[in-house]
DNA sequence: ATGATAGATGACCGTACGGTCAAGAAAATC
DNA sequence: GATTTTCTTGACCGTACGGTCATCTATCAT
């Protein structure tokens, strides 16, 4: 069983690092079986089809964000607007990095995906968007305690998590058509700027 | 000259709504060819490469944006920050039209082919930050008349005015990823929100 | 020891890809 | 009217695509 999981896990490894830097339709899956030293038919034993290997992509990159720099950031022990800051740092320095390494700015592969593919499959659509909705609670929660602290005054905690999830999004956007993450750490901060009034009753 | 003009028009009108609402990949010449009423040997004499004719489409909706709702929107005639919350309703009204006559929403091609092809092509991607450097300057121009006028505090106009014009591309890849424009409406006016202090002296 | 199951192999399927080319038709130039 | 240039045609190139399949080899429980 240990062997199985292992090439299954090297499929996904070397499809992860084409996705992201490449793009969905640009990665052949035969690219990814040379790469992850596995056969095709192998390949077809642990994935019904190209998109369960983004499906199952899509959940590894998640992952990684939720137990890696995602929790530090959004670590309860910190104060909730510090949290939304240190996010910020967070991606700023992972881009930088990859930069660094690959030679690329390479962005948030869920946004990269869902600019691709979301209006030709539903599913990987809704997947990418179940992710972004889980950011966005972390942001809304951040901002509620920020209300409850009196940190900030009360807004619309939902929206403007979501304006800020956009954000930062856009930022990474343009930084990559600037292949600068430069520009995440000009424009980053101003993330908590952004602010949706409640609904007047 | 007339009639080659108008093969070479026919095959960037039909590319243009296919890369708007697939990708760049997942559209074929062939497929363009075939809806254009054209062969492929006389795609190959208006269009070196693929590229380039991805270029003519960047142009083309280029010049419809500026020539279009941006031109309205950012007319001077217009208080500055009313040309703001005009460009974001006619954002919002034009992503609702497409999604109205097409199923879906389709979001921004600059934004969908920066995040697909900027990794792969640098020509590509340098047309494309241009596009948004010009969109940049509306904004710029926008908040410089605004301080100005004392309608809003100073600000560092050029930072601000990439952090709305990043603002905008991420509301709309939320928006795509739920497949709802109503999301620009929500989150479209908060764009106002968004600020970024002069650097002190 | 045996039979079932999980995994690996590599040839193979039809189709589509971006791009080329020689030849012919149509238009513009002289 | 002849020549040159612009445009069109349709067959063709090699390659890559996502996916399938029969066969073989481990691994496992009984």
């Amino acid at each position: 069983m240990n062997i199985a999981t292992d090439t299954r896990s090297r499929i996904i490894a070397a499809a992860k690092t084409r996705f992201h830097s490449r793009s969905y339709a640009n990665v052949g899956i035969q690219e990814i079986c040379d790469n992850a030293g596995v056969q095709k038919g192998s390949f077809y034993h642990f994935f019904p089809s190209k998109r369960d290997l983004a499906m199952a992509v899509i959940d590894e990159f998640a992952d990684d964000w939720a137990n890696g720099f995602v929790a530090e950031a959004f670590d309860p022990a910190l104060p909730p607007m510090e949290r939304i800051d240190y996010l910020i740092d967070a991606a700023y320095f992972w881009q930088k990095s990859i930069k660094e390494v690959h030679g690329r700015m390479l962005g948030c592969i869920f946004g990269n995906l869902t600019l691709e593919v979301s209006t030709q499959d539903d599913i990987l659509r809704a997947k990418l968007l179940a992710i972004f909705t889980q950011a966005k609670f972390r942001f809304k929660d951040a901002l509620e305690q920020a209300v409850a602290e009196g940190t900030i005054a009360p807004l619309d905690s939902e929206l403007t998590a979501e304006a800020m999830l956009a954000y930062l999004e856009g930022v990474i956007l343009l930084a990559k058509s600037q292949n600068d993450p430069e520009l995440l750490y000009r424009l980053g901060p101003a993330i908590k700027t952004l602010r949706i009034e409640l609904k007047r009753a």
